[in-house]
DNA sequence: CGGGAATTGTCGGCTGGCTGACGGACAGGG
DNA sequence: CCCTGTCCGTCAGCCAGCCGACAATTCCCG
């Protein structure tokens, strides 16, 4: 989703979690980026589980992602809704009433968020960047929205699935495979519903055939017809 | 449309986190904008109840708001729920999938979003603004998509009116007085629900005495601190 | 290989709140 | 003043999906 520059092609379809095609770090701090934009941004490593910025305690920064992933979420007591998980390339700014935290291993480039304002007028280039940047979390925050508001779980959870084939499946002989590095639980936080319910809808699917699980963390996809069908608001 | 020159008393913007309904960028017209920075945006005439942008039919556009007062919502066949009120000074782009219709007739400063941006970049100085611009929006998105996945309906409901209180209630002998001018069936919209759920709430709470119905469109609150409690629950 | 530890599958009960339906209460305007 | 449209209050019925509990599976790591 802040997904970060890249081929900006296609309509904001992504739901959060998708990186797209996997850009090396490498390549990562040059689309948009003037040359030497990065030199103030301070290079972090941090372990997994690191819970860098929280809604009581934000720091106002914006960072980068160089390499590893987080989470990006809302939490209460007894439950958490993710509104993004961050790959490398992506941007992202702290100073939205959110949690992020690392999955595993990360590292960023940070920068005060003043300081990057400052960058940001000395380099009038680089705003219809972030304009981009910004507009597309936008725009997976209010589909977020929409789902919790309109779709029953099915439909969500078809339309995720649908949404990584597209971005991240790979095409095979029996049908679409599909890496998921996620568990059910944390498939569930992106839908905001609870493991239970992906659980049995995945093994209902099963058997029916829709689908077959492939090990722990993927997903062979046989008939994406009958997923889209069932994506579409039921009642 | 025979308003005067608008920019006259606006309210007190700059609350801090206030959300609730109205998630307007609410920088009153004149701050910020370099003067003649609006030379290049279209004006535009609106009469009451124009859709001027849907998800299918996205113009890419930003506006700034002169008069009148627009709403951005999601709709599906059988329901709608609001995003955002929009009121003079107000900024929003259309570049998201959202519709967006006026309420009354409603006046416009219209600019292509590609001439805004290169606007932007030839004015280094705006940026910050729109930074913060878009980012109280999308913090704005973040709370209704937290109101949704964690709280009940008369906790939000009760959150709603806190914050109607705060940005335009009216402290009165018997309470706060607070003119909202929206129907129940609005207020509904706003948060996601039902018309005969707000309806029932309300009339719960007047008979607990914790506020009094006040003609059509206000409402009188008697316990401010009664409506916090019931906007922290989770169950 | 073997024993926790984590993750996953399944079930029944319970309930928030949506739906639909209907009557009352205000307009307003003719 | 009636008639008509719009809005508000309330109630019974119903169901998606959350919760808690537990068994089965898989993973991990010595």
């Amino acid at each position: 989703m802040a997904k970060g520059p890249g081929p900006a092609g296609h309509h904001p379809s992504g739901h959060p979690g998708a990186g797209g095609g996997a850009m090396p770090a490498s390549t990562a701090q040059a689309p948009g980026f003037p040359e030497g934009f990065l030199d103030d941004f301070l290079p972090r490593s941090l372990a997994k589980g690191h819970v860098l910025s929280t809604p009581s305690h934000p720091l106002n920064q914006v960072f980068i992602v160089r390499s590893g992933r987080l989470k990006v979420y809302l939490a209460n007591d007894t439950r958490e809704i993710s509104l993004a998980i961050l790959e490398a390339g992506d941007l992202f700014s702290t100073h939205t009433p959110t949690y992020v935290r690392t999955l595993e291993a990360t590292e960023l480039w940070v920068i005060d968020i003043g300081q990057f304002a400052r960058k940001l007028a000395a380099q009038p280039a680089v705003s219809p960047l972030m304009m981009r940047v910004l507009g597309r979390i936008l725009s997976n925050a209010i589909i977020l929205v929409e789902d919790l508001a309109f779709r029953d779980v099915p439909a969500r959870l078809a339309r995720f699935l649908i949404r990584q084939a597209e971005q991240r499946g790979v095409t095979e002989a029996e049908g679409c495979l599909l890496p998921l590095n996620l568990g059910t639980e944390d498939i569930a936080c992106l839908l905001g519903t609870t493991r239970q319910s992906v659980s049995s809808l995945i093994n209902q699917w099963q058997r029916e055939g829709l689908l077959t699980r492939r090990g722990r963390h993927s997903l062979l996809i046989h008939d994406a017809q009958a997923l889209v069908a069932r994506s579409l608001t039921s009642n």
